[in-house]
Formats: C-alpha cells, sequence, structure tokens
DNA sequence: AGAACAGGTCAACAACTGTTGATATAAGTC
DNA sequence: GACTTATATCAACAGTTGTTGACCTGTTCT
C-alpha cells in the first residue's frame, strides 16, 4: 500500500457504473436491461441493482457522471460554436461505433416516463444553464434552442441513421452546424416582446 | 345507404389505428403496450394484433398516417418558416396536453430499436426530402439541420419539459426560431468544399 | 477465536410483454 | 338451410423485466 498516490481501487460499483453509461449511451432507456450491464461486468444481476438500489438511480447516476458541464465549456468564449458542434459531430455514428460521445446518453436513452425525469433535470442543470452563463446571457431560451439542436443533430444522424447528416461531408457539415450555433449565441437577450406580431420570417432563396 | 356520399363506415381497424396514433404520440414505443390501444378502443387484445399483423406493423401505419408531407409543406414557399416553426410551437405541452400535433410521434416514440427502424425511412421520405424539393436545393442536408432543430426543440419541449422552451414567450420564441430555420432555408447548396480548414466560427457575445 | 461486515451469488417472485391457436358470433352469398 | 368471410373473444404461451430474501465468502476488527 503506498502512502502518497490514490489508491486506484477500482470498485466492482465504478465497472457497473461504467457499464450502465456504455449501455445507456447506445440503446434506449427501456430497451437497456439490469442483466445486460451484469453480463457485461461479469457478475450477478442481484449485485448491480443492489449497488445503485434501483435502475432509475443507476441511469441517474449514469446521465450524472457523463453530462459533466466542465466537458462542454472548458474552451474559450470565441470557440465554443465549434466545441460544441464538435462534440455532436466528433464520432462517426456508423464508422466509430464503439467510441461513447458524452451527449450520447441522452441522446439514445430518451423518451420513456422515467428516464424523462431523470434527463429533465439534468440537462438544464449540467448543460444549459453552465451554457447560458458561459454566454453572459440572462435569458435561457437562447441556449435551450442551442441544445435542441444539438440533440436533434444528435438523434438524426445517430439514433435514425438518416442518410444526409450521415454521409454528408464533415467539413461542409460543421461549418453550417456551427454557423447556426453562432448564431443562437449572438441572439439578443430580447425582453417578452410586448406587442411585435409573429412576422412572418421570409425565405430567400438566392443567398 | 346512401348513394353519393361516401359510407363513412368508421372501422373497428380505424379506430385501432387512431388510438395507436394517440399513445404513441404520447409515450414511447416501447412503452406503449397493444394491451393499452385495445383497452383505448374497448376490445381485446389480440384483435389490436391481429388487424395489422405486429406492433411495429402498426406503429409504421401510425407514423405514416401522422406525418403526411402535405400537412407541412403545402403553404407558400415564402411561409415555409413560420409555418414549420408554428407546426413545432403550436402545441402547448403542459396546457393542450390532450392535443396531438403531427410531429409528436416522432418525437415521443423514439429510441428503440424497432421504432427507430420504422422511422429513419420515414422522416427522410415524409420530411426532409419534400421540404429539400420545396427549397429546390440539390443536397438535403440543410434540410436536415432543419428538421434537427424542430425534432431537438419537440423534444425538449414535450418530452422532457425543460423550462426556458416551456415557459418562454411564445412570440419571442417563434421569432428566435423561424430566424433559424430561415437561414437554413437559405444556406448555400455548397459542395463538399475541397480544401477549406474547419475554420473556427466566432462568437460575437455583442450583437 | 469470534463478531461484524462488505462483497457477491442463487433462485425465485410477480408483473408484464407480444404473439398464437382455438373458438364464437354475425352477416352476406349460394 | 348451408357455406364462407369478416369480426371479435378467450385463454394461454414463452420470454422478458426489475426486484427481493436467503445465503455464502472472504476480510477486518476486537
Amino acid at each position: 500500500m503506498q502512502r502518497e498516490s490514490a489508491p486506484v481501487k477500482i470498485t466492482t460499483r465504478d465497472r457497473i457504473l461504467n457499464a450502465a453509461i456504455a449501455r445507456f449511451s447506445r440503446h434506449s432507456y427501456e430497451a437497456t436491461g439490469l442483466r445486460d450491464i451484469a453480463a457485461d461486468v461479469g457478475i450477478d444481476v442481484a449485485y448491480v441493482h443492489r449497488s445503485f438500489g434501483s435502475k432509475e438511480r443507476l441511469f441517474a447516476a449514469a446521465v450524472e457522471a457523463s453530462l459533466q458541464p466542465e466537458r462542454f465549456f472548458a474552451g474559450a468564449k470565441a470557440d465554443l460554436a465549434t466545441d460544441l458542434t464538435n462534440h455532436v459531430l466528433a464520432r462517426d455514428p456508423v464508422r466509430d461505433a464503439d467510441e461513447i460521445a458524452p451527449l450520447d446518453i441522452v441522446v439514445h436513452s430518451l423518451s420513456s416516463p422515467e428516464a424523462a425525469s431523470v434527463l429533465r433535470e439534468v440537462v438544464v442543470r449540467n448543460f444549459i444553464t453552465p451554457l447560458a452563463n458561459k454566454l453572459e446571457m440572462s435569458s435561457q431560451t437562447p441556449a435551450s434552442l442551442i441544445a435542441s439542436l444539438l440533440l436533434g443533430v444528435g438523434i438524426l444522424r445517430s439514433v435514425l441513421g438518416v442518410a444526409p447528416l450521415c454521409d454528408a461531408d464533415r467539413a461542409a457539415l460543421q461549418q453550417m452546424l456551427a454557423e447556426q450555433v453562432a448564431s443562437l449565441c449572438a441572439a439578443k437577450p430580447q425582453e417578452p416582446q410586448v406587442a411585435a406580431a409573429p412576422a412572418s420570417v421570409g425565405v430567400e432563396a438566392e443567398a
């Protein structure tokens, strides 16, 4: 036993958590069984359940461990748009199927009452709020729209596997996406906007 | 029995389909049981299964019936951005919880191998491709990004119930979202872009 | 040695899922 | 009346799922 260096003892609990992150990052909350996770670790189902109390608490721990704000907002403010889009586009959904990006767990686990109730809180606390802070904005709406866009791209790319997003040229896609994010980053923190009509926003086909 | 007017006979099959649309538009594919649908119609499980062959085929029929291109692309090209954002923002996710918007089924049913494989094809065929056509674009990438943004907003608003999107002023949100859609509508159909570096897109905090 | 305790296993529970075979009921056709 | 077809039901299957109680096995502390 060394004194100075940390024990770095990898507990079974940690291995369960990592296996859970891997599973929930690839399949939906409902499609991920505790037995699958147990098999990955090589232990009994009962123990993975007991280690975290319930499936939902295990999922909550996995989301919390994946969605750490410092992973997204460590860089300079000027690089934010590029950094964020990189997080979504970094992993090629077909080529790098075995890698795991921090946002994958939100994208894949979605849509079941239990999963949604866990995600609701964490997404706001660990992503939208830090993002709005970084942008020095009082309103969280633009940050929420950025989150929406990134989430949508993540789902269409790596859950649905929509061709135009999977096969598109990476640089061109990155450029187009980053422009949208940057535009939202620069959005005016406009007040409730008392009496301005919804104002149809026209589409100019020729740029 | 009248001659001229159509029989308008509402078959049990139709009632099953409508109940399925309602269920899948509110809960995930996996969380929606055939027994729930059967109970809504007031019949036995066996019959809802037999009427469509399998749960997956019933889901496919429900998606097909919900996601009809003419619902989204009937208006003028100039109103497209406003129309599309209206489809996502029209229904207040908490106040109008009992209404069903055509896009809800895509948003809520997401994320399970079976559901994803059904959605993959239909979303491209019934939304992205018609949208790219309406925009007279050769590339489907901008249309896919629009779909991403709308899907993301839908999920954050009505699945996760993220506060900044639910409570935000409708007009302001509509304005901000429509601007993004319009900007993507006007995207240049740029070629694979041979040798341009990813080009960090800066964020100007002060607009 | 003996007690205490975390780490881990085993078998089983009750509830649920989509699916299927056998069967009834009713209407329309020959 | 007999035969077919669509409509619908019943009961049950086989396979899941998360969860629980009882038990075993080492280690550590006293």
